[in-house]
DNA sequence: TGGAAATCCATGGGCTTCCATGGAGGCTGC
DNA sequence: GCAGCCTCCATGGAAGCCCATGGATTTCCA
């Protein structure tokens, strides 16, 4: 299963255009349903925090998993699928691999001049920079502090997940 | 599959004519069971909102469905197809993309100069803005309220709803 | 092993197409 | 003959498409 992983820096031009990671794109191209070779990258801003969710039909289908889980034509559904479908954009990725990110999405994550993406396994998400280095470092804390628990969890076994990872690898960023 | 996502608010023109927003149009063409190209819109009166229903085929066949699914001459399935059916309207779609919604649909939805249309999904929905932003509202709270429970039925999956997200985890990068 | 060539990728800019919107007729039925 | 409806046309702005560039990395060959 691809996973969207590591973090890159691009630039957002001055008509709203970024450049999608090409890791990412390629994972995208490969999630999509369509067989066009076009691919949309479903959006929508995160719902705790100022920043962009994003990311294939695999992503979406979660959604619909949600919301299958209550019944057809229920209010309920309705209300929830409201706020759930009616905040989700397609972005479509253009010959270059951009993408347009619309004013209203651009203005819930503050995104200005650059825009930082961070994968998250199924989905990805964007970034202001400042914003994100911010919540970086606080995740970092909380990942320290549950070290304890995975360790313990985990016996013996090395994951390598509950410690500071050395690598830096990748996320070649620029 | 396809779905409706994303919100557009388009004019109601004097003569009553409003623009399908594009990315709508394109899968209610799809979902046509028409050859011709020109697509019909069945629309109705949604039966929990100032709103109204609309989709395409799919639509159709799931409110058939619902009310194959109650026993025939009982009175809930006679005041539900009623309901239902009773003001079905099915609405063409003209050479422009534009649909004309009748006196009866837009005094029920409240519509005036711009209307709002927005994805659930399977169907689509349309609003008066202004009472569009205040369900809009009201069910963002109710997708927060929501979380918990959502959390549990998508497992460990995690789509950043449902969770705190916390996440930003791992991604290594720098 | 070093250097040259080829490739990939992010970025900028120009141009064309699409889309929402407004308005002008023409057909039809009353 | 008039009102309502449908078709056709015009337009401005936004979105999408194509091409060019430059830097960085990888590949390949001597």
């Amino acid at each position: 299963m691809d996973r969207f992983v590591s973090t890159f820096q691009n630039k957002l031009d001055a008509k709203g255009r970024v450049s999608v990671p090409a890791p990412f794109r390629a994972i995208l191209e490969r999630d999509s349903y369509r067989a066009d070779g076009v691919s949309g990258v479903y959006c929508y801003p995160s719902l705790d925090a100022p920043a962009l969710d994003a990311g294939g039909e695999r992503l979406a289908q979660k959604i619909d998993g949600l919301l299958g889980s209550l019944p057809d034509y229920s209010d309920e559904r309705d209300e929830l699928s409201l706020a759930l479908y009616g905040d989700v954009q397609v972005l479509t990725i253009d010959g270059d691999g951009r993408i347009i990110i619309p004013g209203g999405l651009r203005a819930h994550a503050g995104l200005d001049a650059k825009v930082t993406f961070v994968g998250l396994g199924d989905k990805f998400q964007i970034w202001a920079p400042e914003r994100f280095e911010e919540r970086r470092t606080r995740a970092r804390a909380k990942v320290h502090e549950h070290r304890r628990i995975f360790a313990q969890r985990a016996g013996t076994s090395n994951t390598g997940i509950g410690r500071q990872a050395e690598d830096g690898g990748e996320s070649t960023g620029q």
